[in-house]
DNA sequence: GATCCGTGTGGGAACGATGTCACAGCGGTG
DNA sequence: CACCGCTGTGACATCGTTCCCACACGGATC
């Protein structure tokens, strides 16, 4: 399980500093600084000198030391529920991408849902004195404890602390209801909702849509019909066994997240219902798989990396404009129309 | 498109420092560091006063300012290749865990295949002076420079510094000599390999894994079955339409990684092959599609939220031992039968 | 009563970088 | 020649924390 391989000492004596290269280039401190900056005069042979010494010494300016003085630094923390879920994932991948370019170091956090991991991160950020932090809440305490640290926040896909820091989210409401009117617009009347919550801004926002496409439908809401399911896709695979094996099962279900549509699919396919003869399906938030079962299944689709990217773009502008007024930015979704949906079974 | 909302001024005039602290307790500085880290003599009584005035003024340690000082970090590094790819997000995920739990907050660089952005990342780390790095390497630069620079790496998945670096990496050649023999057990003869590289450890020990187990089933290896495609599924799958197309076609595909096996897939799927009656695939490294499409994909898994803890956890016993020996740990692998494989079509 | 120990505290020098300030040349101007 | 502005440089304080050292106190030992 383990193999042993040599060793290498590498017993470097001390990391080069800025010292080090004044003594190299023959100049003092200060002017080091001032050639490898930029800031302030410097005789272009001496700047010379400085750049040639630092490179031989391959010195590089310790972030600590500058961040320490000037009381500014060039990261930003990430806060995401969970790795694991290729929307947390892609979120951070685009997050990632967009402050690379904006010259901005990243330090993230997987909060795995858990409120103590969440304070903890958000403590270890105050610490690092980041220059702001993104963040995909589970509560408001967040937000409010880094705010009141003077820390800008910007929330993503979901919204605890509107009016006081910036979002960034997406069209969820209208995805919703466009999901579910194309559903209704197909001849269905019984029409199940799968959601993890609905206290949230996501949850809420999708809950509304999917009763305002109802409604917009002359149909009248089923309690029965609408699941708050868990976290996981166990969870949601559980829930909708039990709802699909009953009598009078709905005709076409709509899951509000990638994770319970994975529970509905897999349910699905134990039973040996087939899609979309028995039942139709609508998911929101497209993930690969969506395109790679059979048949392949309808999907609102979101941007996520783009919303990653916006999210750190937004911060960059609050981090440069501290006391401008705070913005909600609402991204487009679109309804992906593939093979799973089709007018309910005749009677 | 924007929602303009109201603003908060929120202006803290500064964050309290330890001597803001001391003030509040009416101590010194050095009492209240002790009285905060528990090194060093502090009477009960002293500390309980100096932990009220801390916790009442929101008072946090200035990691900048503490790092500077003791000339070591609590940060450690990551850099990996793609964390759209699934298994580089689990990885993440897996080493994000480990660290939290170790008390290690992570800076991560997603360096998108990028050499410069590689190096550009292994320079900032070394100007964030992170205790130490993960890597998920693209060539042995990365390691070597941060080694000169005295920081522990750890690579992961593969291996270029083997010997002067600590490494965690699967049973790849095990586990491609597994899924072909698998192969060759049920009659099949013209196996493909897609793979995407042949020069990295990965890449190598599973093209090796293979070649062994045709060469143990007396089979003659095709140079024209052996496909090195690029790194993306749109690449993979125009290859596999490419072979599956021809008129001597392979009976079984083994795919070396999940992204391959996603373009191979979606190619069988557009040529209307049925799997496995026309043809057998076998993938290396388990993805959720595969056990979500019909028929669900035979794969080598890996557990690769494992991989990742296991690099924490040996970076860290790396840090805290400097000078011990290399070691590279090699985590199993294990072949999940399912429906996608079977004898070859009878000629 | 001098010395020593253990306990507890404060002063002050680092850590590595930045940036203000003073000042030294130098050529030009009144 | 005194003064000015400009370019270029170095000394030094500073950021927030830690930690070494000095020292002070009370009690025990010689």
């Amino acid at each position: 399980m383990t193999v042993e391989r040599r060793s290498t000492p590498l017993s470097r004596s001390r990391r080069p500093t800025i010292k080090d290269v004044a003594e190299a280039a023959g100049v003092s401190r200060s002017t080091v600084s001032r050639a490898l900056t930029g800031r302030g005069y410097a005789a272009s042979d001496v700047r010379e000198r400085v750049l040639r010494a630092a490179a031989e010494l391959g010195y590089v300016p310790d972030v600590m030391a500058r961040t320490l003085k000037q009381q500014v630094s060039r990261s930003v923390g990430i806060l995401v529920s969970d790795l694991r879920n290729p929307f947390y994932a892609e979120l951070a991948a685009g997050a990632s991408s967009e402050a690379r370019e904006r010259g901005y170091t990243m330090v993230l956090f997987d909060t795995s849902l858990s409120a103590q991991a969440e304070s903890e991160a958000a403590e270890a950020l105050v610490a690092l004195r980041v220059a702001g932090v993104i963040v995909t809440p589970n509560s408001s305490a967040v937000s409010t404890y880094l705010s009141s640290h003077g820390i800008p926040v910007v929330e993503v896909d979901r919204q605890f602390a509107a009016g006081s820091t910036d979002g960034v989210v997406v069209g969820n409401r209208v995805g919703a209801r466009t999901a579910t009117a194309h559903l209704v617009g197909l001849g269905h009347r019984r029409i199940a909702l799968f959601i993890d919550e609905t206290d949230w801004t996501t949850g809420y926002e999708r809950y509304q849509g999917y009763l305002e496409a109802l409604s917009a439908g002359d149909i009248k809401v089923d309690p029965e019909l609408v699941v708050s399911s868990g976290w996981d896709v166990a969870d949601s695979r559980r829930r909708a066994l039990d709802m699909l094996r009953g009598p009078d099962r709905p005709t076409a279900v709509f899951a509000a997240n990638n994770v319970l549509a994975e529970g509905v699919w897999r349910a699905i396919g134990e039973l040996g219902l087939s899609v979309p003869g028995d039942i139709s399906l609508v998911a929101f938030d497209d993930s690969p798989w969506m395109s790679m079962v059979s048949p392949t299944v309808s999907a609102v689709s979101q941007d996520t990396f783009n919303l990653g990217a916006t999210s750190v773009r937004r911060l960059d502008e609050r981090i440069e404009r501290p006391e401008s007024d705070s913005v909600t930015t609402v991204l487009n979704v679109r309804l992906v129309q593939r093979e799973s949906t089709a007018p309910p079974p005749a009677l």
